[in-house]
DNA sequence: CATGAATGAGAGTTCATTCAT
DNA sequence: TATGAATGAACTCTCATTCAT
């Protein structure tokens, strides 16, 4: 009644030994997904050629997939878990030492993390999903903000705080809105996938500019 | 069950005015077609929703767009005139007068127009689907940048650079990336959509702050 | 982006005029349905297929039904009305006259009614299909048990307990199991499902037989 | 999250009798396929559910079956055979005997063999399936009709013309309808699968009810 | 101008069947 | 023998677009 047939396994020449086979074909839907949703957004992807680009069958997605809202919202959730931890580590640093590292010094790890591990990678086009798909998935949203925004600005927030009574900051404008040093970001991130083409844009450079604004009068007094 | 409807066309019996009625059709179509897309992003839109909304049949739709696409592109290109227009008011406001208006005064009255006029209105639905969408629409993109980005981005950075020289400002970094000035205005956009209802954010304050510290230091010194 | 496109309606040379259109085209489909639900029943049948048949393109079938199983139910339910109609015509008839018929004539009278208006026509397939997919649908097995089964049956009954106590019947089988009635007629449409054309069923014969059977040996005494 | 779950074979350390252990798993396969065939129906059932519930790997049931059609087909043959067996030594009963058994009394007998054999077991489900899904299995039809039907109908029929012949039987109702003494259980078959929830049915008395409705006149005279 | 029934390509999802291990 | 990951044809349902009225 109906037919079937693998038969035609595609097997590149190479193909090491056949062990890893299972175990990373998550991995490559995975990547593979990413390519297709950051080109055409989430409605606008096609399945079918997410299993192109990974090189599988179109049901193979299923096997590792509950559907394809299952497979945006892993794909979201999984690349973000690495940029979190590595944050983390970058504020945790700044106090874990004897002597404190000051604010302005982590605003800049901050930064360079950001540039180097979101900018300059395809995790930026994670970002940019979340924040261009996001308001479609509640669901999303409410993981994003609770696992990476809240903690993120309040952990900056408080050592922004700190960063104030000791008289590092003069204005608690930090404090208030941690999220200004982020905002430079999410400009460059916006900014890469549309204008760059017409006018590159330094994010390091900008990201700097930003933190010195912030910093530099109070260190002048 | 879905049986045709009659024509039940909401019109009251005496139907004044049926001249302009269909002059602003055009426009009843957009308005809609603003919910819609914001609501649901481009590619998951209906237009069979849009026709509902405005209360005409899907058919109509097409005698004033050519597809889908053009009413995107259009509906994103009106809205955003009447911006575009208040934004070089404002700027050219601080250059006409005999006394030079500061640019510090300039940034705030940036500030407040777009948290009046955008922020505060359905327009920042535009902004957010510009962004949103923007890459996948090339041309939107290129007529965004030429015609937007590009014109305010130059303005205020000849703006900022007279700032230097006269010694208002004491850093170019504003010059170099006049990006800052919306940078939080971005933010606050892409905040409001998911995020506000975990958070609510100040999205004036957030503004001056910015400017504060963008200004503050220079004017101290 | 899609393309679409009509074009090509497929008109018979002769089309009466084109005012049927809306109105039957529901009908057409209904139609078209239950030959392809009676052939393949409701899991193997194909829309493709029923629009096909009907001569209607398959979105069509979702103007008119909300999905498959929809279109199934209304089937089902939609052909079925005029038999208890017919079947209450039938039993309320043995009542309004002055003298009353015998319970042994309206026996005879449920038998033909069953054998012209089900056996003989598509209706068949349609009771086949209530009887094989039943047990797939709860809903449908209560809707077909309150509307048809307990109200044949316990019309049926109380006439049956009536005929009991006036003497026309000796045996109170009929009132414990008006069932037995329609026994042959369930038989029957099973038999001409699978077995007619190894070996024919007389079916008016064979509920005239057990009509009599049930009756005779009153009438004897 | 749906990743390949490890052996986890079910089967105690010592693993008893691991000889019939590879012989039997084709009935342990049927009895999972009667399950799900008989909950779903043959096209909606899934070979997946089938392995599932046998405990086998879904491949293991091509080790058994050429495919999904011949596993329902030769379950429905498979689980007929002792049916056949018992009827036929019931009939058979009748006339070993030197004195012979009166029909009225063969046929109560087959009413009891089918209660217990086949209503009151899973076999009910397996009568129910051949005629659910028999139209469309013209091969199972075919075999059934041949094996079952004609064979039972005629050893009954010829039972009944000596009947008749010997004056126990006045009319020859069942000589030309045999089926009626299977009628009732047709019935019961389909309502219990149906109807059962709303109105249980008494399966013996139902047709003890037709065989005595058969015989009671006769035996009268 | 306006309508909305009709179209049909296309997308997501399922599942019988195969085969390397 | 037994496994179960992988396959891809097939199916349901959607929706942009058209056009007869």
């Amino acid at each position: 009644m109906q037919k079937a047939g693998p038969r035609n396994r595609k097997r590149g020449a190479g193909d090491p030994a056949g062990k890893e086979k299972a175990a990373d074909k998550r991995a490559l839907i995975l990547a593979a997904a990413l390519d297709e949703f950051s080109q055409k957004g989430f409605a606008a992807a096609r399945l079918d050629d997410v299993a192109k680009r990974a090189d599988v069958a179109k049901g193979t997605i299923y096997l590792y997939f509950k559907d394809k809202e299952a497979l945006f919202q892993e794909l979201l959730r999984a690349e973000i878990s690495p940029v979190i931890a590595m944050l983390e580590a970058v504020l945790a640093g700044g106090n874990t030492a004897a002597r404190q590292v000051p604010l302005r010094e982590l605003a800049f790890r901050v930064a360079d993390l950001f540039v180097d591990q979101v900018i300059g990678t395809r995790r930026k086009d994670i970002v940019r999903l979340i924040l261009t798909e996001g308001p479609r998935f509640p669901k999303l949203a409410e993981f994003y903000y609770r696992e990476v925004i809240s903690r993120g600005l309040n952990a900056f927030r408080s050592r922004a705080r700190r960063a104030v009574d000791e008289g590092e900051l003069k204005s608690d404008a930090l404090v208030r809105f941690p999220h200004l040093i982020v905002a430079p970001a999410m400009i460059a991130i916006m900014w890469k996938s549309m204008f760059e083409k017409f006018e590159p844009l330094d994010v390091r450079a900008l990201m700097r500019a930003q933190i010195e604004s912030l910093f530099d009068k109070e260190e002048r007094s």
